[in-house]
DNA sequence: TGGTAAGCGAGACGGTACGTCGAGTCTTAAG
DNA sequence: CTTAAGACTCGACGTACCGTCTCGCTTACCA
């Protein structure tokens, strides 16, 4: 018989677990990630914060499960295909412009970078959960272009969504400059034909 | 004539600014960012709380005087350039891959980055003093290489310049995979080359 | 029901609050009111600051607590009666005087005084707890000698008691001179047998 | 020579010490005693804070300072004499009644005394410049009253006096009961006739 | 079907740091 | 050389949260 006060997940109440992690979203809307207190959280849900202490080891963690419960409905599994390349990367890049240009979803979205950047752990966890599984869907578009000779076989796919998504997300993460469709579009085009220039 | 209570600049003392800056520096290398705090930095410059107060509105603001301080000398006034642009970026992305994989740097980096994030006054400040200055001096260099037709005529420097830093930065900042020598090289080459094919 | 935010003394740990209170005692011993500081109690209290604000407002409340409960316990409930006027009143007297002739007494009270004499919500509780009570139990002692003609019938045992005790304690607080046995008999003598002259 | 820095009385600007006691006057006035601060006085005065610890130690003194030369002004040099002992206290113990009751008065005495009663050096020195002098006219007159036989002498003077002024400061000091001049004349009857019966 | 061991809301507790105020010392510039 | 001004170090203020710890209470599970 254990006592190491691991709690037993079975017993746990799914309603107190939804209520605090919509009550993180909700406070960091309203007063930003770095005002947002555990205490904050417990009162805004109605919770104990023992309740939130017992599941999770620190506000940085709930945060990250309630951002994870909110992007993790409604993923698109694929990519658009419609046989062109860049119409579709531009499609799929200017709607990913337009949500980080969303306020809503650029404060949590900032939030969940500035635990990211600092904890590895969390770094680990965001790849398994989110970013590797979109990785692999980016992949597989690009794949299929290869496929069709429409990407150079010799191009590593891991570089390729790098060159093309990360222009677009180091953009809006340093504010270098307003983030555009139009610079959505000037990145693909550029990263698809390369800098030096092509004869004729 | 003001009488907003802002401290007179010609009355501060510099050794006690220095003095604070370093320590700055010193204790984020010494227990990381998230447990600087105002009053680990005085102790450690012998300071009292209300002169770093007297002077700076945050720690994030300290620590980003501190970094700009330490960053801005010996900086570089131009990129090599040998004839050679493909060889030229290598060179630099590959030190400055060695620079993030520097523990000591990484960790200052990070903070630093964490308040940008979050802050756009200091993203400002930051874009003013070190990264406008940074993307000049790369500007150039490629501009310089379009002037001798190894750059298309039709790239947008910005662009470009974002094509090439980009991806190494978002690599170390999101800690996707291992930052290597390799990677920066390939990127380059990428980059250059363009994700489409090149007749034979 | 009311959302004052005043904490539920039902909750309240007992042995935290007697550790409060005595250390409040200890530390006006050893370093005087005037460098009693909260911090210092909850230091040496071995609690947090916190703890102590929130179930007394200041630091003179605090104090004031710790005095009453020192002061509280072990009260005589009635003066001697010998039958003799002169000697019982002497007796008390002395004694009161060699109370605030101790250094650590003298400190306490001295400080008490301090808190009374500035704030008359404290005095008046002050009057209510313990100022009052030995006041009764001083004007008990004279109707008793009122009623054995030792005290002439006209005499309002308000005014005695000040005519008796006032002297002393105002000796005590302003160190007029030093305060005796031999004055407190003084006094008593002068007291009782007025200042004007009797025939025979 | 000498560089103790002992400053030189005779080089001191006498407006610059009348504009700090009168600066330390009004402010308790506004403020009270409690929230008496260095600073305070030293901006209300237009003077630099060091100027106020060039001359004093301490808050307490400077206030003390200032409460004397407010006091030391239009003192009586004699206690009235008109041959009746009791009339003549009555009228001087009314009137400290009345000064007692001004609201005005009753906040700086109040200050005073907190000083006096926890630092015996101020109190010393109270004593040498207004207590004492007042007590000599006090004795004064109940000498004059010992010659022409009003007053027992075996009388201790000192005691006497006590006896008379003691009650009444005591009432003011702990707000036993409202100081009236009912009680004033009702202790200097009392002190005057004594305690015990007077036989017919 | 009643006992008992969670989970839970609440919030007191020992702490750490906050950002502010004032003490008392020291330096600078003006007169 | 004194002064007004104010930066400096230091220490306490009173507040906000931290993470831990009871308290009763509800709410399953199991005997």
């Amino acid at each position: 018989m254990s006592t190491t006060g691991a709690p037993d997940p079975s017993r746990r109440n799914d309603a107190t677990r939804r209520a605090i992690l919509s009550a993180a979203i909700d406070q960091v809307g309203e007063v930003g990630y770095a005002k947002l207190t555990i205490e904050r959280i417990a009162k805004s849900a109605g919770v104990g914060k023992q309740t939130i202490y017992r599941w999770w080891p620190s506000k940085g963690a709930v945060f990250f499960d309630a951002f994870l419960d909110l992007a993790g409905d409604g993923e698109a599994a694929a990519l658009p295909d419609t046989g062109d390349l860049a119409a579709d990367l531009k499609l799929v890049l200017v709607a990913t412009v337009d949500e980080l240009n969303d306020p809503r979803f650029d404060r949590a979205m900032r939030a969940l970078h500035t635990e990211i950047v600092l904890d590895p752990v969390l770094a680990a966890d965001y790849a398994a959960r989110l970013d590797n599984p979109m990785r692999e869907i980016k992949k597989a578009r690009l794949r299929a272009a290869q496929e069709v000779g429409q990407l150079a076989d010799e191009v590593d796919l891991e570089v390729a969504v790098d060159l093309i998504w990360g222009p677009v997300l180091n953009r809006w993460l340093h504010r270098t400059a307003p983030l555009t469709s139009e610079y959505a579009e000037q990145v693909v085009d550029t990263a698809l034909a390369g800098l030096t220039p092509r004869k004729s």
